[in-house]
DNA sequence: TCTGGGGTCCTAGGACCC
DNA sequence: TCTGGGGTCCTAGGACCC
């Protein structure tokens, strides 16, 4: 059996824990400068908010129901997730960190332990509770897909207290019934469009599917894993991960939308640097070096001007590196290449892929070790400072960006934002 | 004229997820 | 004025190899 557990409304309830008088309240967080609504509590979902709405355009209906709107803070949202994947962890052997707000415990064999699942899952929901004041609910099944499910269903019922145990055959039948087929996990709009077509519009419908049929329309070996989930039979792999660490990724963005849109190449390269150096400093955080880097920058694609609006280029580097000049140095190249005089941009990034274990990779020709080593030493002190006093407080010169909010040309909007209750002592909360 | 039958690697694009 | 950001996996098709 596995469980999937998952953070109600995660990010407002971040918010809700450290602002007791939000709750019972509409509430809403809103995605990077400020532009969309990104989650709702339960309140705001009934006033007809829909996720990933833009801001402005729901702003009037916010306004006249005291809708309580916050700008994101992910140093706050990552912090609490770390403490609800580390308790995760330290009472279950094997925990998969799948998102920021949903972990899958592996609950094989655990009957035995802790006898019924359903308590022993209860006991986590509260604990979790008690320590961070994040609601969640979860769902267990035998496979990942079903206990997608079982979440789900918690969700929609009240009544279940926020656990759905499917132990049974009879059970996972009538659960497959309660579930819309757009809502199984891995049908997108897509998919959904077609199984409607077909005339399939619940889960228990998709299950029964012929393998052919679902391997000729739902993406090949894709729909047909997913069918035999719903049937009970796991294909996807359970992977877990050491005492709530995050996962080694194999691609690391940094991307922005713009505060507001710019055009020369100096606020550009701004721009572009600041990513490049954010993006390697989390390619250093996992220990990786990179050899493809993609950068792009972005027009306004609801304007008036027609397609194209984004433009890329993919550079491949001579030799692996982690090093922040190297990214830069690359980075400008890049952005001379695909860079306009009088265009109008709103958005930028640096994506880095393919990449390797550090330290590792190919020697350069012509590198020598000991510079290797010195700036080895120099990067990690610059990324020390950086998580101890704030991102950004050392900087490369061409990633440099003037002192003050005002004189960032590119930096988002963030009207509403709350502290950094947790990991700033001058922000720390207090009662 | 006949124009095989494997492989591998890479990239672009599509679909999905939170 | 104002429309997010960061990931995953899979497939098809081309280039190239023997």
């Amino acid at each position: 059996m596995f469980a999937l557990v998952d953070c109600n409304e995660f990010y407002v309830s971040c918010e809700r824990a450290f602002q007791n008088k939000l709750k019972g309240l509409p509430v809403v967080v809103l995605s990077n400068n400020d532009g969309c609504i990104i989650s709702r509590s339960a309140e705001a979902k009934a006033l007809g908010i829909k996720m990933g709405e833009p801001y402005f355009k729901v702003k009037p209906l916010l306004t006249q129901h005291e809708v309580r709107v916050f700008s994101s803070n992910y140093v706050l949202y990552g912090d609490m997730s770390r403490r609800v994947m580390h308790y995760l962890s330290s009472v279950v052997p094997d925990v998969e960190i799948y998102s920021i707000d949903e972990a899958f415990l592996d609950l094989r064999g655990m009957e035995r332990y802790h006898g019924c699942l359903a308590k022993y899952a209860t006991d986590i929901k509260q604990e979790i509770y008690r320590r961070t004041h994040i609601p969640t609910c979860v769902g267990i099944g035998p496979t990942k897909t079903l206990a997608k499910l079982a979440n789900r269903i918690t969700k929609k019922n009240p009544a279940l207290g926020g656990i759905c145990y499917l132990d049974t055959g009879a059970k996972r039948q009538w659960a497959l019934e309660q579930v819309a087929v757009e809502d199984v996990w891995g049908i997108g709009r897509q998919y959904a469009t077609k199984l409607h077509d077909a005339g399939i519009c619940t889960a228990a419908a998709l299950a029964q599917c012929s393998e052919s049929w679902v391997r000729k329309h739902l993406g090949g070996v894709v729909g047909a894993r997913l069918v035999r989930e719903l049937q009970g039979f796991p294909c996807h792999a359970f992977q877990p991960c050491e005492d709530g660490a995050t996962p080694e990724r194999q691609s690391i963005a940094c991307t922005r939308t713009f505060g507001k849109p710019l055009s020369t190449f100096a606020d550009l390269l701004g721009a572009v640097g600041a990513f490049a150096s954010r993006a390697a400093e989390k390619l250093r955080r996992q220990g990786s070096a990179v050899n493809t880097m993609t950068v792009f920058i972005s027009k306004n694609k609801y304007g008036t001007e027609p397609p194209p609006y984004t433009f890329s280029t993919v550079v491949a580097l001579p030799v692996a590196t982690d090093d922040t000049s190297d990214l830069l140095r690359y980075a400008r190249i890049a952005l001379k290449r695909i860079w306009q005089p009088s265009s109008v941009y709103i958005k930028a990034g640096v994506v880095l892929a393919g990449l390797e274990t550090a330290g590792q990779q190919q020697l350069g020709l012509f590198s020598t070790s000991n510079k290797g080593e010195a700036r080895a030493r120099l990067l990690q002190e610059l990324d020390q400072l950086n998580q101890r006093f704030g991102a950004g407080t050392v900087r490369f010169a061409t990633a440099s960006i003037p002192k003050g909010k005002q004189s960032v040309p590119w930096l988002g909007n963030a009207d509403f934002k709350s502290g950094a209750y947790t990991t700033n002592w001058d922000e720390l909360w207090a009662l």
